[in-house]
RNA sequence: CGGGAUGUGGCUCAGCCUGGUAGAGCGCUGCGUUCGGGACGCAGAGACCGCUGGUUCAAAUCCAGUCAUCCCGACCA
């Protein structure tokens, strides 16, 4: 392709409404343009690098067996009625109705039209097992969408989809996409680790996300020093330490706190260490009171507690709530005698005792707390988060945290969209049963993003060769006509003849531009053919991603190409 | 939904406080000189100053409303 006839503005300066270097170095190359919030346009650049990502999915999907199809992006509100997923999935959910006012809504994922598609056509084990995807443009109505193609709410996302007879098969299916997703991230180049995610409260026995390590990340994983323990920080689990089961200790003191809120403004106030202090959590759960307890200096982890209970929503009760369920304003809550249906204690607090925590009366806390005596658990769980400080829950080892972008998670489904939406088939012995079912996604656009969060510098974006727009850039200092272009035009025609996808950059623009420009663009691998290089009888090649610049020799040009491009490739972890 | 900020040629921004002819740089067009890391000169084109209403002799500027965009938060008692 010629630069001079392609669509694709570059600029200076980034547009002042870009925040993260993904979405601004994807806007000054000319790749995407914003429309409105959240909502981006593909410029040529952009596109062809968008692909490249989704051609390389593709080919992993396909080679593990799974079969591309495509499903529309409107969706029928009564589909989502039989799942009972209307009525659950929140304002995420983009709804409208037709012009004979039926209820419609924008794909956000597609677990019911996929079920739907299948429960008609499958009905014997021996169409089992069975594994669909697609590549499709998604819409989730994001409360607040942020950091470009990151997070936007109109995304290109790869969802797949597995239908098998039994939980062994199941697991078989999910083990192939775990490996398929392996291999294409690998191929496209990025820095990336699988770790142990939440599956909702939904979801089968576990689930796996894809993270590629970033600063700009926003998941937190904790990762073991000395294992393969990783795991987002919301699934990560807490190994107990042990200690002996504490003595009981005197009877409960109320003492007067004044104003205090907080847990560091009472353990100021009473000197002691916020470790020694119960924090009472109270959550409206589904409509009902309920409470969590942590320690003091530690963080409840919404999501397990979510989890325990089973509840679609959990949101943390209001002031009015609060003084409704305790007694008393907002800071002063303990676990004696609370107004909530459930009462659970994170697994620590069995390690002590004599604990100081809220009165459930204003400007008031108590102090010798005990738990198994003060207060009506319903039970113990694990209910905090990890910090760097515990040990790996596997190993015992060291835990550090990392960030990291989601751009892939896959997990197992079970049987709940077959059962909601009935999608059964007969065995051998003519029993009917449900098909149990896992679900696999990569979002696209995210990964462009991803990948230039991952790969950049001062001068713009560093694409891996694989996810590159083109992986090679021919930079012509010559004037048309002159023989320089015509010796540029000679060496892209070449590179198109070794099928190296290549631009030229053709453009009647001063030599100072366009090595900005392939810079800013990322081209891999930078052919700079100018009078200097051409009197040497050279062309000067530069790697993009080190800097490094060499000369390789137009009287061989060919093998001399091929030796840097493996060397290239080879700095990237790239075979072939 | 709460808090903060911003809307002025295609882009980045100044002007607004203190009302009176709409500015700069980049980009764009033409001509000339340049030509190996975002050149220079000259001449140009390009603006419903987000929108609506109000105050005023007069509004980009003051007031009210509205829309849009961005940031923080929407959780730790």
């Amino acid at each position: 392709m010629k630069l001079s006839k392609m669509y694709a503005p570059t600029l200076k300066e980034a547009p002042g409404d870009a925040e993260v270097v993904s979405h601004k170095l994807l806007t000054r190359a000319g790749m995407i343009r914003k429309l409105t919030s959240g909502i981006y346009s593909y410029l040529p650049l952009g596109l062809k690098a968008l692909n490249k990502v989704a051609d390389i999915i593709r080919e992993e999907m396909n080679r593990a067996g799974a079969q591309e199809v495509l499903m529309p992006m409107v969706q029928p509100g009564d589909l989502w009625r039989e799942s009972g997923r209307w009525e659950v999935y929140g304002k995420e959910l983009l709804r409208f109705e037709d012009r004979h006012g039926r209820d419609y809504c924008l794909g956000p994922t597609h677990e019911e039209v996929i079920t739907d598609l299948v429960r008609g056509e499958v009905k014997s084990y021996r169409q089992l097992p069975l594994n669909l995807y697609q590549v499709q443009t998604k819409f989730r109505d994001e409360i607040r969408p942020r950091f470009g193609l990151m997070r936007g709410r109109e995304f290109v996302m790869k969802d797949g989809y597995s239908f098998d007879r039994d939980e062994a098969g199941a697991e078989a299916s999910y083990r192939g996409m775990y490996e398929a997703y392996q291999k294409a991230f690998s191929r496209l180049g990025m820095r990336f680790r699988a770790v142990e995610a939440d599956s909702g409260p939904i979801g089968g026995s576990y689930s796996h996300e894809f993270m590629v390590l970033a600063d700009t990340g926003e998941d937190t994983i904790a990762v073991c020093q000395g294992c393969e323990y990783a795991a987002n920080l919301e699934k990560a689990e807490v190994k107990l330490a042990e200690a002996p089961t504490p003595a009981s200790c005197p009877a409960l003191e109320q003492v007067s706190t004044p104003g205090m809120h907080t847990v560091e403004e009472v353990a100021g106030f009473l000197k002691i260490a916020p470790a020694r202090i119960v924090k009472t959590l109270l959550y409206m759960a589904d409509g009902q009171p309920v409470a969590a307890l942590v320690r003091g200096d530690r963080e409840l982890n919404e999501v397990k507690f979510k989890n325990l209970l089973g509840v679609i929503d959990l949101t943390l009760a209001t002031p009015e709530q609060v003084q409704a369920i305790s007694g008393a304003p907002v800071g002063f809550a303990g676990p004696q005698g609370l107004k909530v249906t459930k009462l659970y204690a994170d697994n620590e607090l069995k390690l002590g005792n004599d604990w100081a925590a809220g009165a459930n009366a204003a400007d008031a806390h108590v102090l010798r707390l005990d738990l198994t005596r003060d207060a009506k658990l319903t039970g113990y769980a694990e209910l905090r988060t990890i910090t760097q400080d515990d040990p790996c829950p596997r190993c015992g080892g060291r835990i550090a945290f990392t960030k990291g972008i989601e751009v892939g998670h896959v997990f197992k489904l079970g049987l709940k969209y077959s059962k909601a939406l009935n999608a059964k088939f007969l065995d051998e012995a003519g029993k009917e049963q449900l098909m149990v079912m896992g679900c696999y996604g990569i979002g696209v656009s995210r990964i462009v993003a991803a990948c230039i969060e991952q790969n950049h510098d001062a001068d713009g974006i560093r694409f891996p060769p694989p996810v590159a727009p083109f992986e090679a850039a021919v930079l012509s200092l010559g004037k048309a006509g002159d023989e320089v272009s015509a010796k540029a035009e000679e060496i892209y025609a070449l590179l198109g003849r070794l099928g190296v996808e290549t631009v030229l950059d053709d453009r009647d623009e001063r030599p100072g531009v366009k090595f900005k420009d392939a810079d800013l663009c990322g081209w891999p691998m930078q052919l700079t053919i100018g009078g200097k290089g051409l009197a040497e009888g050279v062309v000067e090649a530069k790697d993009r991603r080190t800097g490094e610049k060499s000369k390789l020799p137009l009287d061989g040009f060919a093998e001399a190409f091929a030796a840097w491009r493996r060397q290239v490739r080879a700095g990237w972890g790239l075979e072939d």
